[in-house]
DNA sequence: CTAGGGTTAG
């Protein structure tokens, strides 16, 4: 029924004076709660002389879906009559509404209960599999599998695609996929979307793509949405606006989800003038006030560095949108604009912990530790919540980069005293920092402990190991990684190369790195390939560094790479490849200055002054700036900040005169001091 | 007899 015939069939009713039989009102009520007119719902509802079953669950349903849980929940107790259609309508709204998960597992467990009375049916438990889901409750979620496998109610298309979501919610895809292949008869169109959600989440695009285009012809907007949305996630944006032009030409009816999916794959792109196309389609759809399309723009011109822009779309859709301003709080960070971003951090009225997220990272980014304190206090005395676990891991992603040992031990006490479940991410966290830290006892015990480690725990611990130059232990750890089933990554594959190359493993370098693609199916990227130039450059095997930096191609070679070549070239000896590719550095735009510090720093470190000399005069000629790179300690509460030469500490006086002392005890031993010592990661580049 | 509850895409 339309809107429009209900509302002329109700005025029909109420001209006569006739009451509206009960049929009817239930009807009409359903109606209203579908078009949000949820007012004229509960006046139609008042306004009957008799109520039945039906006339409940349609009131209760109409408030749950206008997400008013507690005036549901006051219907639901004070109904007069109940079904198992009752019950499932509020555990559905106990499920989906922020805050009352807890109540929905309660009610669960006392319908269990009430089996006689009640029971419950296929749709409870499809509830309940869609709130372990959301709650990344294996535990939970198999149990109820296995139950819906003893009853018979696993087979439904809204079992079964619940069933794959759970799955590939809780990071198990292979459960996933086993649920899709244990289907019998016609697939389903919704779980075949499901699972090719489920294969794209872990990367699997060609097997997502199969599975789409298999009986494409019954494909709906949503598996359309599903794979374009694939796509981009996997960073495969031009296939995705490809896809995108397909689903146009073939005439499938494009929506709001479509839009962001199309969006997002501008923005990885950086594109800002299909950008600005999409953006114009938007609101000639009217779909500017959308909250995900807004924020989705406003992301958009803020990757794209347009932030007048990002600023005027995120004022279209009022200062009402959080996400909208969630998104402008992390392009003003990226622009290093944390004045910016604090102020629309402030001007909004309910701070989620995504925004307070946001604001976190924008500040460990741009490396104000201080303020990141601060903020974890603030966030303490506001947030009567326990901290988010994605909060501290961002607080303890801040004290690695500034090795700021202590507040990480504070965070890590805190940790152990409000009893945080350990998760694979903060144990990583906790790691990392201990390791940037200089801890790796700390770092050790913390991995040992751990009762859950997945590839990026083991890849932290090994990095660890490598730049602390335990090599040998890096390589152990590896194998153990092997043997306990996980799978090694591109990022492991970089740390145990970096230990190979700090040890001058050749031959292990060497046979990691051939075996990369064949043995772990990772292809080999700049950066292993930078740490096998490097490698040979140490190892003095000049051909073979240079046969392998042939190989890259002249665009995607990046500065480390060519620091890494020129530094093979140098140890060498081949003067004439050296002063190519360093002119090769040179010509590159990016961070020219720093650029020109790392070549004269290089060569200063030679004890070559002429070419030092050349090169500073290069950097004269060419005006390039560079902030004075500086060491801090963080000491009493404070963080302490030297650059060279630098006098302005109230303590400077006795700084230097130990300095110089330590100085000569240095000379005594016989190794002569640095003159600019770079080496140990407490040099904050600050280009 | 016909109504009401559960699934996938941001």
């Amino acid at each position: 029924m339309f809107l429009k015939d209900g509302i002329k069939c109700h005025a029909q009713f109420l001209k006569s004076g006739l009451v509206p039989p009960i049929f009817t009102s239930n009807q009409l009520i359903h109606l209203y709660a579908n078009h949000c007119l949820i007012h004229e719902a509960q006046k139609l509802f008042d306004e009957m002389p008799e109520r039945n079953v039906v006339s409940w669950n349609v009131i209760i349903s109409a408030y749950v879906k206008s997400n008013h849980l507690p005036q549901a929940k006051a219907l639901f107790d004070s109904a007069s009559v109940r079904d198992l259609v009752t019950y499932n309508t509020i555990l559905s709204g106990y499920a989906n509404a922020d805050g009352y998960q807890s109540c929905a597992i309660e009610l669960f467990l006392g319908m269990q209960r009430k089996r006689g009375e009640m029971g419950i049916d296929e749709v409870t438990l499809t509830t309940m599999v869609n709130l372990f889901a959301k709650l990344c409750s294996l535990t939970g979620g198999r149990q109820l599998h296995s139950y819906m496998i003893k009853t018979g109610n696993d087979r439904s298309g809204f079992a079964v695609s619940s069933l794959i979501d759970m799955y590939s919610k809780c990071g198990c895809f292979g459960d996933a996929c086993l649920v899709f292949k244990g289907c019998e008869g016609p697939v389903d169109l919704v779980s075949k979307n499901a699972i090719v959600a489920a294969c794209c989440k872990v990367g699997e695009v060609d097997l997502a793509l199969r599975l789409f285009w298999r009986a494409n012809e019954s494909n709906d907007t949503v598996s359309w949405n599903t794979m374009i949305s694939g796509l981009v996630q996997n960073s495969y944006e031009e296939k995705a606006l490809e896809l995108f032009i397909r689903m146009w030409k073939n005439r499938v009816k494009f929506n709001e989800h479509t839009f962001a999916s199309i969006l997002g794959a501008c923005c990885g792109l950086r594109n800002l003038k299909l950008g600005k196309e999409v953006h114009a389609w938007i609101l000639k759809n009217d779909l500017i006030s959308n909250a995900f399309i807004n924020s989705g723009i406003v992301d958009l011109y803020c990757k794209c560095g347009n932030m007048k822009y990002a600023e005027s779309a995120c004022s279209i859709s009022g200062f009402e949108n959080p996400f909208s301003i969630t998104s402008m709080i992390v392009g003003c960070s990226m622009q290093g604009n944390m004045i910016q971003a604090r102020r629309l951090f402030n001007s909004l009225a309910e701070k989620n912990h995504v925004v307070w997220t946001a604001l976190f990272s924008g500040y460990v980014k741009s490396q104000q530790s201080e303020v990141v304190f601060d903020l974890l206090k603030e966030f303490r005395e506001k947030e009567a919540t326990t901290a988010d676990v994605l909060i501290l891991v961002s607080v303890l992603n801040a004290c690695a980069s500034q090795s700021a040992l202590n507040p990480g031990k504070q965070i890590h006490g805190y940790l152990f005293r409000m009893g945080f479940q350990m998760d694979e991410k903060m144990t990583s966290a906790l790691i990392d920092m201990y390791s940037k830290c200089g801890s790796v006892a700390y770092a050790e015990n913390i991995f040992r402990r751990a009762v859950k480690r997945d590839s990026v725990t083991y890849n932290v611990m090994i990095a660890c190991y490598a730049h602390h130059g335990q090599d040998v232990h890096a390589m152990h750890l590896f194998r153990e990684m092997l043997e306990k089933g996980v799978r090694p990554d591109s990022v492991t594959l970089i740390a145990l190369l970096s230990a190979c190359r700090h040890a001058g493993f050749l031959d292990m370098g060497e046979k990691l790195f051939y075996s990369m693609k064949e043995g772990y199916n990772i292809s080999p990227e700049i950066e292993h390939y930078g740490c096998m130039v490097d490698l040979y450059g140490r190892a003095m095997q000049l051909e073979k560094a240079v046969e392998l930096f042939k190989q890259i191609p002249e665009s995607q070679q990046d500065v480390v790479l060519l620091g890494a070549f020129l530094n093979a070239c140098r140890l060498n000896r081949n003067v004439e490849l050296a002063r190519e590719v360093e002119e090769r550095i040179l010509k590159t735009e990016r961070d020219k200055g720093a650029r020109f510090v790392q070549l004269a720093n290089a060569y200063a470190a030679e004890g070559n002054w002429d070419e030092m000399g050349r090169i500073r005069k290069l950097m004269k000629g060419n005006e390039a700036k560079k902030f004075a790179g500086c060491s801090w300690l963080y000491l009493d509460h404070r963080v302490h900040i030297f650059t060279s030469g630098d006098t302005s500490h109230f303590q400077a006086k006795t700084i230097y005169s130990i300095l110089a002392s330590l100085t000569g005890e240095l000379c005594h031993i016989g190794r002569g001091p640095c003159v600019e010592d770079n080496s140990h990661g407490i040099l904050l580049d600050k280009t």
